[in-house]
Parts: structure tokens; C-alpha cells; sequence
DNA sequence: GTTTGTGAAATATTTCACAGCG
DNA sequence: CGCTGTGAAATATTTCACAAAC
């Protein structure tokens, strides 16, 4: 918590990013994605990777993926490839996974409890350390090994648990006064699975997933189903080897 | 069999989405967000909106809003607004959600499970006709009156069922797999909750839900917040709606 | 008066293409 | 050689600002 400015950004052991601040928000949406791939390739023994090969494990354009990495300030050899070990930690790191984040579920309907115990979220350092709801029905429930407290205990919890992320799975009515809460016991980060938009000050960060509005996006590509269709997200196209190669 | 022809476009009733075949991408995406907050204006009793009513409703810039629905050929009443009813109405035309959709989720996981119980889907138009799992110690089991079935029954289900939307809440390992099956079938339209890319022809539309990724992203902005001072972008807010991009 | 609809400007993002390094 | 790193071109998206319509 020192640095100001960016002239010396302390340097964690094995290649922390340096400059990172301001990098491209479309950028950023595709940093965990790489770092998935990576790790994929590391699991098979993979040690050394072209931005080629990388890109085609990701669905993106291989001059898009060496340029998103230049911006970071990683590097790879030419002629050669990227490190898989030494990119995926500095994505980590730009990312900010060094450290464990402290996540907190508020709302534990069917949507909320499948969140808190799916595997994906510790496996990549998100700790989930309190579940709060409003029904007297769930209060006291206990999910895998941690139990659901009144949301009326969640600003204390904040302060006192160090969590910094709230995940909202309350129904829309409910959400915005959930957010209050959060962002007055100083969370910045909310991911918001309410249909609703969230009003919170600046500098709070909100992510929306809407599962309903995904597959309205399908279904208007369905209803326009013409020859040789649009791009729904980056995906490859023909027949590619999907994952890993 | 995807049928290619769509000849002759069906008729909505009140304005039938006469031409949308191509709309920007970021467009349709927000599209959905627009129906959702037409559908609260039109439940407190609202007849006509203005765009800048809408726009914040949305967390958009009402010139965004305006050009949208214009590229729609939705259009207002100057120096009044939109009529609630009829823009909704037309967007939900738009997004071909005048006939419902058939949906099979894939995996029934605690995330499979909870997509399964989730309203939202069917409150909006989606059908959840079948549920299908590899697991024997799943397969059988009752979920809100619709029965697991032996994910080998998924071709024959999509073809006897009109199923459209595959949903795969499959782990990343199978996930392929099941794509696979899920197109041979003639699916075009896939939501994958998996954390792996997809492989599929041209003209199936994929869109890829990662919960893990969402929450990296936060991590991203939560790591690197520091100055304030850097960029001060026009509109000094002290409490905006909005999401982080 | 208010509010839409839209060209034109401003940004953001992606792709191309190639120089230059290992 | 093969592959990275990156300017420059091409697209896509958002915002501005104002004339026209009600």
C-alpha cells in the first residue's frame, strides 16, 4: 500500500506484473480465460506455448492475444513462445489472485446455494467465508460446512471476516438494499445475479450476470437463423480441436 | 435438419420486427436489459417512457438507447416517448420471444440443479422440458415434477421434443462431448455454464457463462484500486447506475 | 416547451502485415 | 527459419449535438 504514482510497483517473487492499471476492459474480460488455457496446458506437461496455439485454446485472434500481453508487460521468446508457467502467474498476478479474495453470498435460494458450494470458486483462490439470507427458513442452514446467518449480521461480518467481495442471489426486490449494505461496510466489489440494475457509488466495482438475458440473446439468433450466421461470442469456427492441442 | 428458410416471418400482433436480422452485436446484447426494465415500468403502470427514463433504468446513455431502437425500426413520439406496451412488445418480437423456447440442461450438478429451479427462465418464455445426467445416482431423481434422464435419451428427446437451447452445466471434461451431441441433434443455440471453449460448426450460436470469470474480474479491479485522481471522466457522480465492463 | 432520430465525431477494439529477434 | 511485438488500417461502438416533429 505504498506506491503511489507507478514508478516502483513492488515486485512479488516470480514476475509480478508492473504496469497494469489502465489496461483495456475488453482486455481484461479475457485475461482469465488465458489463464484457464494455461492451466490446462500446464496439467498436460505443456511447457512452452505459441500465441498461435494459445489463441486457438481460447477463441481469439492470435495478434489480439500477443497484443493483450504486451500491454501487461509479459513476454515471450520469439521463435519460440510464451512460458506457460511463468504467463500464467503473471496473469495471476495482474489479476490481483496472489492473495485469496473473502467472498460473501447474500441471498441462498436455490441459485444462491448451488453458488456456495460450486468447486470453481476455491479452486481459483475465491474463499467463500459467510452466507447471509433474510428467511428466517434458511437462516441457521448449514451448506457444506458453513452456516447461513442473518443478512442483518452482514455489515459487521464484513468488517470483522475481511471479506471483499459480495455475491448478490437475492431476488430483484431485494438487491439494491443488499448492495446499500455492502457498499456501506466498504465492499467495493459486487457480482449481481438480481435482474436489476445496481445503483452504487464510484469506484464500486458491479459485474451482472442475468441467466435469463443469455438465453434471450440465443433465442434472437435462433428466431434470425439465416446462412452462414453471426459470431455469438468468440467462439472457433469449423471444426477445431476444441480445448487443449 | 436446421431448416435454412425462415420465408415467411411470422406475424407479431401489434408491429412485427419487419426488419433485424443484423444488429450489431452490442445491441442485441442489451436488448434483453431494455425488455426487463419495460416489463417494471409496465407493472407500476407506466404508459409512455422517455428515452433518458429508460436509458437510466438500463444504466445506458439515452442517445445509446434511442439509436438501438431505432436500428430496431421501433420508433416514439417526439416530445413524448416511447409507449411502454408497444416497445415492449415489439423488442420481445425482435427477440423472437413471442413463441416459447425448449431447453434441456445438461448436468445436474448443484449448478445444473439450480439452473433447473431457477423461475426466471420460465417466467420469460423458456420451457425446461428435459434434464439429463450421466450420473446413475442422479439420473431417476425428481426436480420440480421433471424426471433426470440418461443423458444417451438426449438425441432421441431433442428430435421427439422440439428441444432448441441446450444448456451444458456439465464439468469441463464432458462438455465437449455433450456439444457434440447436442448439434448432431440439430441444436443450434447452446448456453455453456462449462469452463472450457467449445468447438462447433458454423451457424450454432454459443454463449459462454463462466461464474469463476466474473469473479477474476472483480479481483482485477479490487487489486488495482489506488489514485482517483488520473482520469476524471466527465459526469461527476456521487451515485451512478452502472456495471464494470 | 419536450423528446426523438440521426449524421458526424470521438473512442474502443480487432485485424492486418511485417520488421526484427532468437 | 518461426514467432513475437507493434505500428497502422479496418471495424465496431459510444457519445455528441442539433434539426425536426410533436
Amino acid at each position: 500500500m505504498t506506491t503511489t504514482g507507478e514508478g516502483t510497483d513492488q515486485q512479488v517473487p516470480s514476475g509480478p506484473p508492473a504496469t497494469a492499471a489502465d489496461l483495456p476492459a475488453a482486455t481484461v474480460r479475457r485475461l482469465p480465460e488465458y489463464l484457464r488455457a494455461l492451466g490446462a496446458l500446464s496439467e498436460s506437461g505443456v511447457e512452452t506455448v505459441s500465441s498461435e496455439t494459445l489463441a486457438a485454446a481460447t477463441g481469439v485472434n492470435s495478434a489480439m492475444l500477443r497484443k493483450d500481453l504486451s500491454q501487461l508487460g509479459a513476454s515471450g521468446m520469439r521463435g519460440v513462445g510464451y512460458n506457460v508457467g511463468t504467463l500464467a502467474a503473471y496473469i495471476a498476478g495482474v489479476l490481483g489472485l496472489t492473495k485469496d479474495s473473502r467472498v460473501a453470498i447474500i441471498g441462498l435460494g436455490h441459485l444462491g446455494q448451488a453458488l456456495a458450494r460450486y468447486p470453481g470458486f476455491s479452486e481459483r483462490g475465491f474463499d467463500i467465508v459467510g452466507l447471509f439470507d433474510a428467511d428466517p427458513g434458511i437462516i441457521g442452514k448449514d451448506l457444506d460446512g458453513i452456516r447461513v446467518r442473518d443478512v442483518a449480521l452482514l455489515a459487521g461480518a464484513i468488517r470483522d471476516e475481511g471479506i471483499n467481495i459480495g455475491v448478490i442471489a437475492t431476488p430483484g426486490a431485494a438487491a439494491q438494499h443488499v448492495a446499500d449494505l455492502l457498499v456501506d461496510a466498504g465492499v467495493t466489489s459486487i457480482l449481481n445475479f438480481a435482474p436489476c440494475v445496481l445503483a452504487v457509488p464510484q469506484g464500486v466495482a458491479v459485474r451482472k450476470v442475468d441467466l435469463a438475458v443469455e438465453l434471450q440473446i440465443l433465442s434472437f439468433h435462433e428466431h434470425h437463423k439465416t446462412i452462414g450466421q453471426a459470431t455469438p461470442t468468440r467462439q472457433p469456427k469449423g471444426r477445431e480441436t476444441g480445448t487443449v492441442k
